[in-house]
RNA sequence: GGCCCCGUAGCUCAACGGAUAGAGCGUCCCCCUCCUAAGGGGAAGGUUGCAGGUUCAAGUCCUGCCGGGGUCGCCA
């Protein structure tokens, strides 16, 4: 299904008879042998640096390679043309029946054409957002949310096993902070003065906290001490605001597998656990950090503490795992975290982190390396900062919580799929500057308008036909006469749909989400370009005279729309048939 | 000061170690008798921050600088 990896195989095959020839040397590593799309067309359909990579370890000249192999691959019926070209590269012509054939390969896959089992079932997982439980998501959190939930879906797509994971951190002080800011509204809803004092959150969402603290306990702890209701008022306000989380991310189409709570692990053993592991590694001692040089703190003071030797896995100084009270830093359950997801037989962790975590990064790796046996790879993603704008003016509002805009102001203005689109056309690594007015824009320098766009066009197309009594249903177009689609414009109509597998692989062998965003865009452009073309070619236009013929073009563009759906259900966004 | 990210066209950004570094915006020219012009075609615009190195091949990898941002033990 993936014309380009059957190619490499083609290619490799070819090695291999070489080789059998004695006219390459035995066990010649092939792994950087590569198949690829040429940047500039007229190079032909496909490229590959056999020649060159090979070169070296073989003791020949690469254009000797290059013109054995050419002979080799010729043989084989798909490929018309093999020619040598620059330094070594061997240009392929392919027979244009194999472009044509694409088309069936995606009208019966459908919405799976592109699918693949590259992840052969490993077990990945996912975890992202993992916003602390004291407030409404905000935008910072959308980005993180958006592109961990992409990350997933492609993840699945390319045959792994992915369970999306939300840590809860209700283990530490904000939580306590977020009962306090809670039994104030409580107070409020008894017709009391509350008291948001200094440190405690005065967003207004915590008033209907209040009033359910009301109608669950009355007055009956308005005269009580702190010590009398602060669990009890922190497990309620912490419920109340996941139930809020879980409603914001359910507004951004994101639905997570597991919520994991940093609680829940203290009082367990499994803190005690974890660090026990890494006592027995040698990884755990009592010592003194020195203080970072050339930033001058000025409560520094020497102190002992219990020490985690990140060092010995890659980190730059050893790290505190408790504080000098004896009480865990958050670093603690965060080791039993990840230990916990290693023990429950994962074979691949990713975490997704905003970019003020980043010095956190080390650590994490070096705990997971330390409690895995460098047997569970790590990948951390730092997501960049959102820049709002709303007409080239720097953004800042707030409807709910009175010093950020919130998830909600984002997703009510400018709608789930637009943001998650938007999100999505930088790499994590970049910030991204979010304009309410441009994601809204309705011309080709919104990606998101000109991609839906795209396939609107095209069910317009499908509509005309059907109107015009042509059977346009998926088997007949599936069966369509693929040959005449012969036109240059066409062939490489069909050219770009076919790289939509390979375009996947590469995403998710990188875990960039991204890309397929950047891909979307080059496809609906591709076909814009085509369907304008109509204008001046009659030939080219999709409905015709000719019944079969229509059939042929309408299948192929039929055959766009798939991949521009598929891509879209990666990103998590719906299509739309009809712009109005 | 240490660590992490970024630096590519006037602007915003792409480019799995591959060939002549690509899009959009902006500027200039052109295309609707005709499937959605909400679109398309063309022109101009580059020493990929600087200097070395590795490689058949470097925007991409390594080292050192410069500039911007983030972060740095009892916050999470």
């Amino acid at each position: 299904m993936n014309l380009f990896a059957d190619l490499r195989s083609a290619v490799v095959d070819a090695l291999g008879r070489m080789t059998a020839e004695g006219l390459l040397p035995q066990g010649l590593d092939l792994s950087a042998v590569a198949v690829e799309p040429p940047r500039d067309a007229s190079h032909g359909d496909m490229a590959t640096n056999a020649a060159m990579v090979l070169a070296k370890p073989a003791g020949k000249n690469p254009r000797e390679i290059a013109d054995a192999l050419a002979v080799k691959l010729l043989e084989d019926p798909r490929i018309q043309a093999a020619d040598v070209a620059g330094p070594g590269f061997l240009n392929l012509r392919l027979a244009p029946a194999l472009w044509q054939d694409v088309i069936r390969q995606v009208l019966s896959a459908g919405l799976d054409y592109g699918r693949s089992d590259l992840g052969q079932g490993l077990k990945v997982n996912v975890e992202f957002v993992s916003a602390n439980p004291t407030g409404p998501m905000h935008v910072g959190h959308v980005r993180g949310a958006v592109v961990g939930d992409a990350l997933s879906r492609l993840l699945a797509f390319s045959g792994h096993d992915v369970t999306r994971e939300y840590y809860i951190n209700d283990g530490g002080a904000q939580v306590d902070v977020l009962a306090r800011s809670a039994f104030e509204r409580y107070r409020e809803a008894n017709g009391l003065e509350p008291e948001i004092r200094e440190g405690l959150y005065p967003g207004d969402y915590l008033i209907p906290v209040g009033e359910a603290l009301k109608a669950k306990y009355g007055t009956s702890l308005l005269d009580q001490p702190e010590s009398v209701w602060l669990a009890d008022v922190r497990e309620f306000a912490t419920a109340e605001m996941m139930q809020m989380i879980r409603e914001d991310l359910a507004q951004l189409g994101v639905e997570m597998d597991i919520y994991s709570s940093e609680k829940a692990l203290y009082g367990t053993g499994e803190i005690e656990a974890a660090i026990e592991e890494l006592r027995q590694a040698g990884l755990i001692y009592e010592g003194v950090l020195e203080p970072p040089k050339g930033k001058t703190l000025e409560d520094w003071e020497p102190r002992e503490q219990m020490l985690f030797r990140s060092t010995a896995h890659g980190d730059d100084v050893d790290r505190p795992v408790q504080k000098s009270d004896g009480s865990w830093t958050y670093f603690a359950p965060d080791i039993a975290y990840h230990y916990n997801k290693v023990k429950r037989g994962f074979d691949q962790l990713i975490d997704i982190f905003g970019a003020d975590h980043g010095g956190y990064v080390k650590r994490m790796k070096a705990a997971v390396s330390a409690l895995s046996g460098g047997k569970v790879p790590l990948d951390i993603k730092l997501v960049q900062l959102v820049k709002l704008y709303k007409g080239g003016e720097p953004f800042k509002m707030s409807k709910r919580a009175g010093t950020f805009v919130t998830l909600r102001d984002v997703v009510e203005q400018a709608g789930a799929d637009v943001t998650r689109f938007i999100m999505l056309t930088r790499k994590n690594d970049v910030s991204l500057d979010f304009d309410f007015d441009k994601v809204l824009e309705q011309s080709k320098d919104n990606p998101v308008f000109y991609v839906q766009y795209a396939n609107a066009r095209i069910n317009s197309v499908l509509r005309k036909a059907r109107d015009a009594g042509i059977a346009v249903d998926q088997a007949t177009l599936a069966a369509a006469d693929h040959g005449q689609l012969s036109h240059a414009a066409e062939l490489a109509m069909l050219k770009k749909i076919a790289e939509w597998p390979r375009l996947v692989e590469i995403a998710a062998r990188n875990n960039e989400p991204h890309r397929v965003a950047f891909y979307l865009y080059e496809l609906a452009s591709e076909f814009h370009g085509l369907w304008n073309r109509g204008n001046d070619e009659l030939s080219l236009r999709f409905v015709q005279e000719d019944q079969a013929t229509t059939q042929a073009k309408i299948a192929l563009v039929q055959a766009v729309s798939v991949v521009i759906c598929s891509g879209l259900a990666i990103l998590g966004v719906t299509p739309v048939e009809e712009m109005r």
